[in-house]
RNA sequence: GCGCUCGUAGCUCAGCUGGAUAGAGCAUCGGACUUCGAAUCCGGCGGUCGGGUGUUCGAAUCACCCCGGGCGCGCCA
């Protein structure tokens, strides 16, 4: 269920019946319990529009709440709050139906569906994945998963960087030094060599230079040699990433680089100029912004062609505009790309409104990766940390831990367990903060299996499993009803409740860190319950079947949070 | 210079778009294993929310000004 927009709804009933009056209810949790369970707030503002007391307003309006059979007390508090309690026997049958609800958890899908395209991860070909790929890989991977179960069609695009000037260097690289042997045997090793090798040639030699000028040329009007050297650079560089994104559990609906826009780019800035969007200045292509004031002062302009009459990046993103409208009808279109690409957005995102656009468009960033220093993460002797050494340094870590712990995990599964821990390690870190902050990547806390970390609500979900196995229960049975009367008990119960408005905010706000705090706040409420409330010893059948169901509430609620997350479960660790 | 962004407990971070006495984790101190997994739980300590002014019933949150950090700014992506 949506318990906070449930409120919200019947408060703005009750401000209806009591007042007559249409306003915002504006229904909040409370920080703290001795104000129940939720507030409503939107009787000060209505008060002030009325030149009324507030009090005096919020009585009939506490009434009318509490014939609610949803509500168990409702009083006037403060200046004009009303404080609500829910009643534990009808809290505890909506989550009986959330647990009969096997198929979505009791969560409902937006009415409404948008069809929306998630442009994510887009890595370079012809070079290794770092981690300034990690974050936009995880938090991608992560919205597209609330999305789709907030009920949207989503289609996740892994726009590559398999364009542009960098080909005509490794071309000509490739003619010069490139070795067969080792493209066969690590294409992006040597790869990144020719193309090392290229600059460095290129900028001693000019002659160079117009070699690899002349061999992009050739690969864009299409020559069937250099296409062939191109698609082997593509093909190769692809095992590589496809190797990260199976480790990583990603997958994507389309693989749309830049180079799948070409053929459209003469057309776009065509279009632009014809529709007096766009303007030559100093021998260049460019859109300017005067008529937008957020982008007024900024003297930057937006290059669409350049001097040379190459295009760029921005005009293949225009192409990727117009293609997502046209050919995939998208209703919305999110980039999850780092913050310092900012201003690109804007102006694209101004193009887009200039040429008529209705399409909403999101830049969701994201902020750096620090190391313990404050600065970009790096190795310590400065070179850029490749994903694929991340990874493998997060398994070992967990598999360390793991035997350090002597947990009951027998040898042969070390491995497994070791890598659904290390990389859910490595992806709860990266989520679980507001995305815009950079953050400080740090093993010990992230594999530290204490406080809010990925193996921890792994565990819980662990030991809830533990007790059905304990008791040799088939959870799919449990069927309650729930008797919420241990405090505990209650406070796991309210807090499972809300789990529908959580993955529908997060969603929405494109912020997975909300599922995080969710979750972590279920974990260390089903402890508490756990340390307080015998499941299998219950003192009567009742309370066992009702607590039974709420482990199972639990695990399930865990288990579908951190698929959420793009983390695994484990049965036992 | 212009623009964006951040500043909350010793450290790492939340704070639901204006609500009540600002919350977590880590660290630290003190308790709890003959009962379902102690990778756990319970409790204590810890704050002029960078500073100031304003908006109003009410500000960490909004506006403006300072201070301090990070980042971005014509033919790279």
């Amino acid at each position: 269920m949506r318990l906070e927009r449930f409120l919200d709804e019947l408060g703005s009933a009750a401000l209806r019946d009591a007042l007559g009056a249409e306003a915002p209810a504006v229904v909040r949790a409370t920080a703290d319990a001795k104000h129940g369970d939720f507030q409503l707030n939107g009787v000060l503002p209505l008060a002030k529009q009325l030149k009324k007391a507030p009090r005096d307003l919020a009585t009939p309006v506490a009434a009318a709440l509490g014939k609610s059979e949803a509500i168990e007390k409702a009083e006037v508090a403060g200046p004009g709050f009303v404080n609500l309690t829910l009643r534990p026997e009808w809290l505890a049958a909506r989550l009986d139906e959330d647990l009969r609800d096997v198929a979505r958890d009791g969560v409902p899908a937006v009415e409404r569906a948008q069809r929306i395209v998630v442009d994510f991860s887009s890595p370079n070909i012809a070079k290794q994945m770092h981690v300034g790929h990690l974050r936009s890989t995880i938090i991608g991977a992560s919205i597209i998963a609330l999305l789709r179960y907030a009920g949207h069609e989503v289609i996740g695009d892994n726009h590559l960087g398999d364009w542009g000037t960098q080909f005509g260097m490794l071309i000509a690289g490739m003619r010069h030094f490139g070795s067969e042997d080792a493209l066969a045997t690590d294409a992006i090793g040597e790869l990144e060599r020719i193309y090392r090798l290229a600059s460095e040639r290129g900028k001693a030699d000019p002659k160079f230079g117009d070699e690899a000028r002349a061999e992009l040329a050739k690969l864009q009007s299409g020559d069937p040699e250099s296409r062939a050297m191109w698609e082997r650079f593509v093909a190769t560089t692809r095992v590589a990433l496809d190797a990260v994104y199976a480790r990583l559990g990603v997958t994507f609906e389309e693989w749309l680089g830049e180079s799948a826009y070409d053929a459209m780019l003469p057309g776009v800035v065509a279009m632009l100029l014809e529709k007096g969007i766009a303007r030559e200045d100093d021998g260049a292509i460019c859109v300017f912004f005067d008529d937008v004031p957020e982008l007024a002062k900024v003297e930057t302009p937006f290059i669409v062609r350049k001097r040379d009459g190459a295009f760029m990046y921005p005009t293949t993103d225009v192409a990727t505009l117009v293609y997502r409208r046209d050919h995939f009808h998208a209703d919305r279109s999110i980039y999850v790309v780092d913050v310092r690409q900012g201003l690109h957005f804007k102006q694209l995102f101004a193009v887009g409104r200039k040429l008529g656009m209705t399409m909403r468009l999101e830049h969701i960033g994201f902020g750096t990766v620090l190391g313990d220093d404050g600065k970009p993460l790096k190795t310590r002797d400065g070179k850029v940390i490749t994903l694929a050494s991340l990874l493998d340094e997060a398994e070992a870590r967990a598999a360390t831990r793991i035997r350090e712990e002597g947990l009951e995990v027998p040898e042969e599964e070390i491995l497994s367990v070791s890598r659904a821990v290390g990389i859910g390690a490595v992806k709860y870190a990266d989520l679980r903060q507001n995305r815009l902050s950079d953050y400080q990547f740090d093993w010990d806390k992230m594999i530290s299996f204490k406080g809010n970390a990925g193996p921890y609500l792994q565990y819980a979900y662990a030991r809830v499993g533990s007790i059905f196995r304990k008791g040799a229960l088939d959870p799919a049975t449990a069927s309650g009803p729930l008797l919420l009367v241990a405090p505990e008990e209650l406070a796991l119960a309210k807090q499972l409740a809300r789990f529908g408005d959580v993955v529908h905010d997060a969603a929405e706000s494109c912020e997975p860190h909300r599922v995080c705090d969710h979750l972590f706040s279920i974990a260390r409420l089903f402890s508490s319950f756990y340390e307080a409330c015998p499941v299998l010893k219950a003192d009567d059948a009742g309370t066992r079947a009702s607590r039974i169901a709420l482990c199972w509430l639990t695990q399930r609620q865990l288990g579908r949070g951190l698929a959420l997350l793009g983390l695994s479960t484990i049965d036992k660790m």
